[in-house]
DNA sequence: TGCCTGACTTACA
DNA sequence: CTGTAAGCCAGGC
């Protein structure tokens, strides 16, 4: 039926929402101690290429007991433009990735590449 | 419904 | 290196 249709699609739209927002914890959740990633890689990894803002909006409305590595994703220019930059970058410092200026070497830490 | 904002990115001046 | 512009997505008002 058409209206079964209809709720169908929704249904889908909605599950696949959900299973990207899955992907994306699941490829943060990846990137090893030392280590850091880009938001657009991320996105790219979780096979929903173009949507690196869609990776900051989850890291934004991540719940502070969350186990994710939030602090290894940067920007693709390897700065830290996380609003609190100060515990992010803390973090890293004890993984032992220099971080100056809220500024870290993806030549030297970035995860794959 | 439309517009603005934000933990983004790439391209270009 | 700084500023603009365009593209992308979710939320808030």
């Amino acid at each position: 039926m058409l209206s079964d249709k209809n709720h169908s699609d929704k249904h889908d739209l909605m599950n696949q929402s959900i299973e990207n927002r899955k992907a994306v914890w699941s490829v943060i959740a990846q990137i090893p101690y030392g280590k850091v990633a880009t938001y657009g890689q991320i996105a790219t990894l979780a096979e929903i290429p173009g949507h690196a803002r869609f990776v900051g909006h989850l890291l934004a409305n991540l719940p502070e007991d969350s186990s994710l590595p939030w602090h290894r994703v940067v920007n693709s220019g390897g700065r830290i433009t996380n609003p609190n930059s100060l515990a992010q970058a803390a973090r890293l410092e004890d993984e032992n990735v220099s971080c100056r200026d809220n500024r870290v070497s993806l030549k030297m830490h970035h995860w794959k590449l």
